[in-house]
DNA sequence: AGACAAAACGAACGACTGTTTGCTTTATAG
DNA sequence: CTATAAAGCAAACAGTCGTTCGTTTTGTCT
């Protein structure tokens, strides 16, 4: 009874699929990419992605749970090199923005499609989501803050700046990523330290 | 030679247009709202919208015209009843907030839909929103803040976190609109009284 | 070399897309 | 009442959509 092991063929071009569909994704939104697009994109006739994907939300899926898995491990690397609440909080919005504005694609798919433009998968993207915002709530929780500071607001506010960075930012010798999380990570610190 | 008047027929369904198209493209964005959709909601035939219409994309111009005149129009009249800078922020961030997420529709296709899903009208799209832009621009510049305050990133901050509050805020007895936009400011107005 | 599964092809399906066109209805003005 | 223009209908156009399926190619193991 040798059970037959599933050795993946060498050159699986999966990866190359979930590459392509990532930037399409980001680039046109959900709606607007058709599954001939991506699979033009990696030289396939588009009933060929079918056999890796069952459907284009389920390939949605994947891109997004990449993307999550991203962001989430470069933000925890970054995080752990700290042990002071703020410094920890400032490498989190620093290696979040980052992962958002230089990695690229699978990232920027989970803040560029929204959960409901996906009806089918919607539930599970949300849940995906909100795993990530624990990790964010956790930083925040931690700063010592005055009794009476909001805390979930500022939270809102940091993650919402940095999300929404997406629409203005454009790569340029003046500003990175790192230096706009850290402007607006002083921006809040300072109101605390009275 | 008696010019011949163009009075509006008395009735007009324009307007119902507009509020079901607004609807829909912010509840299901651009791409995936067919005009077909839109006809369905105002009980009409998809031909019948091209009398008012050349094309889908002017739908969405249209629509995006009246949101960025609302919100601009409520911002401008709440900012109008003060005098002190911050506060005059404050009530350009409680307006601009309360137009997002309680006039609905309208607004929020303006921060839904981005101009890149609309490569046609995108140039229009986006002077439109750069319009709007500059009022904020103008209300965080005449702020009495240290020299050595990055002011665009204090801009860039609140701007980005109301705007992406369309995605978590739920309508609730504990927030309102009105409450959190007051929450966001005095976290940055805190940090600037040291 | 032969066996076998993984991977992709080629072609089509029914449904849906934005849009056009000629005709009819409807409301107003003279 | 009648002329006239606004508004909407009815039907179709060419194209694209996600997806299916039988067949063929490709790569790996024995």
């Amino acid at each position: 009874m040798a059970q037959t092991l599933r050795i993946p063929r060498s050159d699986n071009r999966l990866p190359q699929i979930l590459d392509e569909a990532a930037r399409l994704f980001r680039e046109k939104g959900y709606a607007a990419t058709s599954m001939r697009d991506i699979a033009a994109a990696v030289d396939m006739l588009p009933g060929s992605l079918y056999y890796h994907f069952a459907a284009k939300e389920d390939l949605l899926v994947a891109v997004y749970e990449e993307g999550v898995r991203l962001i989430t491990e470069k933000v925890r690397a970054a995080v752990a090199r700290h042990e002071e609440p703020w410094l920890r909080l400032e490498a989190a919005a620093v290696a979040h923005l980052e992962a958002l504005l230089k990695t690229g694609d699978y990232a920027l798919v989970v803040i560029r499609v929204l959960p409901q433009d996906v009806p089918k998968a919607a539930a599970r993207l949300v849940k995906l989501r909100d795993g990530y915002d624990a990790l964010f709530a956790e930083l925040v929780a931690a700063l010592p803050l005055p009794p009476e500071t909001d805390r979930q607001s500022l939270r809102l506010l940091l993650l919402g700046a940095l999300n929404w960075s997406q629409h203005w930012f454009r790569e340029s010798g003046r500003h990175s990523p790192r230096s706009i999380a850290r402007s607006f990570l002083r921006l809040l610190r300072d109101a605390q330290k009275i």
